[in-house]
RNA sequence: GUGGGCGUAGCUCAGUCGGUUAGAGCGCCAGGUUGUGGCCCUGGAGGUCGCCGGUUCGAUCCCGGUCGCUCACCCCA
């Protein structure tokens, strides 16, 4: 849609105008004080890595959709479409010389080549926890608990999400003890995902089908009538003489119990249907929705055990999660939980008169030495402009310099809000030694939304 | 990648059964005599009606293509 020859931008990525950053600055600064109460240290890698990074590593689906290229130095390489082959990879060098486990996290702008859609597009950032060096059920519950938190600080508590949890050890001992062969787990693992977008006899379908799963009528039937009773319950009742399934079964159990000493059991479901796109997700794994259902998964994540030493790195057990900025924005905006985006400055300096221009330099820069942030008009303007300019600024006050005060070496001082007028000494104004001259200037400017 | 819907001013949208200078509200700019913002009044700028081609005496309107947006599918960071 570029119009009279004019750039516009590239589909499925987007401008930041201030009132749209303030909300990407209000989301950051909530998963960084989130990250932080949880110990967790940030770090960053660069946006494009060697292309076989991700090839190995990552989905089919990923690779299918990295944005890729040969450099100069035809080097194949690649947009991240994800950090966790980057954490990995810088882990890989220096995790051997660092005390475990590892608690980082980053923030980086993720991209993938793919058609948008609504909460997807060609490029999002992430917010990304890992916690790494340490395989125990309580670094996987650790983990969740940040992300769940991350939600809660932005107004998100757990009556608007759910977190549903499943274990993909567990499926797989289930499915095995099924009948399932490895060679058709995959393909089983990939219809179980759509049991709750399609209808049932599409669902034994799909199992059937030699194209997919290929699997006998009995064990179709079995797996159907499983996931009809999902509870942890059944399913370690059906299950009590496979061992593998008893074990991860009660892995699931202290997973959940230590949410729940942790506050979180409100948010938490257990959910066998969950299992998760990408290849390399080993243990439990999970994905946070909005309870109505409208919006994608805001969030998802798990154990990745042997990522690490793929990339070459010591063997060390790993669980993270992603959360995208896009999904979380659309539901921050629909519940009204957007922060309302207004400019804000302490000072407009108005000048009654050419004459005054010069001082009212002198004073703009004497207060900004004190820290104040302070405008005035640049150019000639009635004062009527100047105030209406003051006002869309979001001045909090305004000094006014008129012939008659100045005269007498002083200012008026409004305050924009209640309309109070008062006059100020010109020399408290221009003294940088001297302090406080409007009301509710003591407010650091950069800890406000329109000022960041 | 597949299919449906949409595309008129910065924004939200009217409108033209094909016919001369395409409208409104909001926003923006300028004024309502350079001592006071939010309200009000007046005026103005801004559109090759997404782009290209076809049909027609004539297209913003009809047709085709294309690009973009959007929804669904695919799939999921």
């Amino acid at each position: 849609m570029s119009k009279s020859g004019k750039f516009a931008k590239l589909p499925g990525f987007r401008d930041f105008p201030p009132e749209d950053l303030a909300l990407r600055n209000h989301v950051f600064a909530a998963w960084r004080r989130v990250s932080r109460r949880y110990g967790f240290v940030e770090y960053d890698g660069p946006p494009l890595e060697e292309l076989d990074l991700y090839t190995a590593k990552s989905g089919d689906e990923i690779v299918d959709q990295l944005y890729q290229f040969s450099d100069k130095g035809d080097r194949r390489v690649a947009l991240r479409p994800e950090m966790t082959p980057s954490l990995a990879r810088i882990l890989a060098i220096r995790s051997r010389s660092m005390p475990k486990p590892i608690r980082w996290f980053s923030i980086p702008q993720l991209f993938r080549y793919e058609r948008q859609q609504r909460g997807r597009l060609r490029e999002h950032f992430q917010w990304n926890v890992d916690l790494v060096g340490e395989g125990g059920v309580a670094s996987d519950a650790e983990v969740l608990a940040v992300a769940l938190e991350g939600l809660r600080e932005l107004g998100l508590g757990s009556k608007d999400v759910r977190a549903r949890v499943s274990h993909r050890a567990l499926l797989a001992s289930i499915l095995q003890a099924t009948g399932v062969s490895s060679e058709q787990m995959p393909a089983v693992f990939g219809v179980i995902d759509r049991i709750e977008r399609e209808p049932p006899e599409r669902i034994a379908e799909r199992l059937r089908s030699g194209d997919e799963a290929g699997l006998d009528e009995a064990t179709t039937k079995k797996i159907l009538g499983l996931f009809q009773e999902p509870g942890l319950d059944s399913v370690e009742e059906a299950f009590a003489e496979h061992e593998s399934v008893v074990t991860c079964v009660a892995t699931m159990r202290d997973y959940l119990r230590i949410l729940d000493e942790l506050g979180f059991s409100p948010f938490v479901e257990f959910d066998l249907t969950i299992v998760r796109g990408l290849a390399y997700y080993t243990g439990i794994v999970f994905e946070i929705f909005d309870r109505t259902g409208e919006f994608r998964a805001i969030c998802g994540g798990g154990r990745y055990d042997h990522l690490l030493e793929h990339v070459g790195g010591d063997p060390l057990p790993a669980v993270g999660f992603g959360m995208g900025d896009v999904v979380l924005s659309e539901l921050l905006k629909e519940r009204s939980l957007s922060p309302v985006y207004a400019p804000e400055v302490d000072y407009f300096i108005v000048s009654i008169g050419e004459a005054q221009e010069g001082l009212a330099r002198r004073v703009a820069s004497a207060q900004r030495g004190l820290g104040r942030s302070v405008i005035y008009g640049l150019g000639n303007q009635s004062v009527k402009k100047q105030f209406s300019a003051a006002a869309a600024a979001g001045a909090a006050s305004v000094i006014v310099l008129g012939p008659d005060e100045v005269e007498q070496g002083r200012a008026v001082v409004r305050d924009m809000k209640s309309g109070e007028e008062r006059q100020v000494a010109l020399e408290d104004l221009l003294d940088a030694s001297r302090v406080q001259v409007g009301a509710g200037i003591d407010r650091s400017t950069s800890e406000r939304v329109g000022g960041v």
